[in-house]
DNA sequence: ATGTGTGAAGTGCTTCACAGCG
DNA sequence: CGCTGTGAAGCACTTCACACAT
């Protein structure tokens, strides 16, 4: 990348060239540490620092952030403030975001009020639910749970671009589908089930379910025959 | 693998030969599969239609499988009665575990409730907190809210191998390392902060920050320059 | 001197393609 | 014939190692 002729970060805008998933994780991961760095008053960072604090390699990190742009200074490192401004650009948490999470369930209304959720970019504007008894509510947090079918009109109203699926399995797919129609971009998915995506909506899976078995996988494999 | 002399498909057990990550969670996907099929009272399936049901290659379930023995007919495919026993056994789900959740915040409160986690083959024992004001109480599933410093006396009464945490980053690293000394052999972290793990501790990530910024990511990229 | 940016090598996962069993 | 089990090829991500900028 960035063979031949020399780029200009000045640009501040990256080349169309596909980037890892695994990539993009990291780079969260990176801006997570530079806020602390910031807060802590460092001025300049070292890949092989940064490295040092996650079990990553140096290269990694320099390979993952020259992706974008040269933001090192050869002899020096990164300076922690200007990294920071750029990882939070390319990662597109300047501008806000509206989500909607589907289903008011036990987990639905624990993410809505979840502070990891509200963090600075993210809003959590509704919760939908098909239930009755549960229109009308807010949860404890205050986020007000709505009708199902109101979902592609607050969608279009409020922006929202992104969706969180907390219903059970059986409601996944056609929750899904529809949320895609009401002009959703972004699913994540809680429900234990594998969806069908669709072009143009980028859909990424927690299945807690299997990250348990997993676990007991791992467990039963310990423990020996 | 199993090259030259056949090998027993009888023994029930496999070789220790290291098994990938992807590959045991695929395991988890493969055997809710089978669990809707033997519902729907279907006898036998290849890896091409358990490979059409997800979007994966059929080549990759047949290796997967055949990392513990040879579970197959050439010719028609997999008993699914069959499989789905094998599978039950490979993950450990035959015996039971209990699990700890560290941390009654909104999480790990929706976690102690939520129907996935109480899956047959594990059962949530208590959540424990710090905070006076939730000992003493129980969850509205009725798992009770201990005092963290009695951690270490249920883990081993109770026979605990699984641990959630379910608590603010900066709890997190201290309340793994309490319970890797309890006697803890494998964790769940929601935490968003990536831990120092220990040999012996099998230790996964939720990180629900990094999940939806990763969505904002791909926004970002779709929506252009 | 120090630490980035990056080809090249290394490693591991996925897919192909086919021998061979039922 | 149909489908598994599996070497080999393909592809992707990681790590190495060093030229080169400051």
């Amino acid at each position: 990348m960035n063979r031949g002729t020399r780029w200009r970060p000045s640009s501040g805008r990256e080349r169309g060239a596909a980037i890892s998933d695994l990539t993009a994780q990291r780079l969260s991961i990176y801006l997570r540490c530079l806020d602390d760095l910031q807060k802590a008053g460092v001025r300049t960072v070292s890949s092989q620092s940064l490295a040092d604090r996650f079990q990553l390699n140096s290269a990694q990190i320099r390979k993952d952030l020259a992706c974008f742009g040269e933001f090192g200074i050869r002899g020096v490192g990164y300076v922690v403030a200007d990294l920071r401004e750029n990882l939070t650009r390319i990662l597109g948490l300047t501008r806000n975001r509206n989500v909607a999470i589907l289903g008011a369930g036990n987990l639905g209304m624990a993410l809505a009020d979840y502070g990891g959720f509200n963090r600075e970019g993210f809003r959590i504007v509704a919760l939908f639910d098909k239930d009755r008894r549960k229109i009308g509510r807010v949860s404890r947090g205050g986020v007000p749970i709505l009708d199902v079918r109101r979902l592609a009109e607050v969608v279009r109203r409020e922006r929202v671009s992104i969706a969180v699926l907390a219903v059970p399995a059986e409601a996944a797919q056609p929750l899904f589908d529809r949320a895609a129609r009401a002009g959703i971009k972004a699913v994540l998915n809680f429900a234990p089930t594998r969806l069908k995506g669709r072009s143009g909506v980028t859909l990424k899976v927690v299945d807690l379910k299997i990250q348990l078995e997993n676990l007991a996988f791992h467990l039963a494999r310990a423990e020996g025959p």
